[in-house]
DNA sequence: GAAAATAGTTATAAAAAGATAAAATGTTTT
DNA sequence: AAAACATTTTATCTTTTTATAACTATTTTC
């Protein structure tokens, strides 16, 4: 993956280990630590913290290393996570469910502000504090409630059937958890994937080898 | 990541990219495919295909393409799909009746024969066409069959407190949706990271950038 | 059998990671 | 209080890895 603004994604990709590693060690009490220090807990060397660390500016104190809360308050503004980003959530099953119950948006920069989901048995129940709607009032909501980000939790054919609506909404930011390729089709959105399958394959073609 | 074998992660990591769209390919009856058409559906460079495919043998020919049923055929030896890795999965929370319910297991070369949690509501009920078990006889269940991975559905602490017996059970391989760094505690254990809500720290990073 | 298509292979470029030296800070000793 | 020393960042340089491009050889098609 190419570039967002200067900064290459392998560094992108690292910070939100940083910053739970960062968070853990606040909580710990744990005023400084230095790059070596830090390298070790997360298992990378003292160049890599550096050289990451010091593509958004210099945190650091030489002769002291890096004060905990204030590297990890940096981390969380460079991630952008006091940003309340309004996102809605498409697909209520078992994967929607889990996203909606496990993950703690408002500390990941997002608030949910709206559920939607096919299911007639669904609708109207509460799922996460919000009642779920019928999945067909999404435009209309999207309409009317400024929307920054869609949660996609519904299959690929799903998908297809509402992403080219969604787009002409003018979202342009995606969490997919279907392998539809939304990239692909609107370069010009923000697609961030998950895609567990693909990675129950890497996970098994690392036994077979492991087996060898 | 460092390689498996000879072959980079970064390779591995596409295999089940590659794979999914030679499946829909063939499922289309698309009989073959040169590296140039197969590189613009995947969104990569011609030049990227034929050296990734390589680093497992010529599966082309030249002046004709890839035979597609072939390619797919071959990918799915290399990641070992055609096997039946027993798993186990410990959490039947919402993320693991998501993984218990979505994901197809036989086809990704695993058999899923065990779910565990430890909510007296859930033990004995049925997921998958599976019966969920107490999560204190996991350990046993482990010593009497044959387990070649564990699914880690459950919080970190939580698997904190699991980790070290199943890890004394020989089990080596897991797939890991917590925080919990396993391969950090144990460098010898093949480890896959779903990490979902770093991925929603990434959105949100890349929302932040693309309004500047 | 010649032209076109296309994989395989080698070479180049770009990106990422790692190592090192120089500068700055803090700490200890005298 | 000053000096010496240890620590640690910053900045730079080197190496490694990854990706792309260029070239060569083979096969297909007409």
């Amino acid at each position: 993956m190419a570039k967002s603004n200067g900064i290459s994604m392998s560094v992108i990709r690292r910070l939100p280990r940083y910053y739970r590693f960062l968070t853990e060690l606040h909580s710990e009490g744990v005023l400084k630590i230095s790059s070596t220090n830090l390298a070790s807990i997360m298992n990378v060397t003292a160049s890599q913290v550096r050289q990451d660390l010091n593509c958004f500016g210099g945190f650091g104190h030489q002769g002291y290393g890096y004060c905990v809360e204030d590297l990890k308050n940096e981390i969380e503004n460079i991630l952008g996570l006091n940003n309340s980003y309004q996102a809605v959530l498409l697909g209520a099953g078992n994967l929607g469910k889990a996203v909606a119950r496990h993950i703690n948006f408002s500390e990941r920069g997002f608030q949910l502000t709206a559920i939607f989901d096919r299911d007639p048995e669904k609708i109207g129940t509460e799922l996460g504090g919000i009642i779920i709607k019928n999945d067909n009032e999404i435009y209309e909501y999207c309409r009317q409630n400024k929307t920054d980000a869609v949660f996609l939790c519904i299959p690929k054919n799903s998908v297809e059937n509402v992403i080219d609506k969604l787009y002409e909404l003018g979202i342009r930011n995606f969490w997919n958890f279907s392998h539809y390729d939304i990239a692909k089709v609107y370069p010009d959105t923000v697609v961030e994937n998950v895609h567990m399958s693909d990675s129950l394959m890497t996970l098994c073609y690392r036994i077979n080898e492991r087996q060898k």
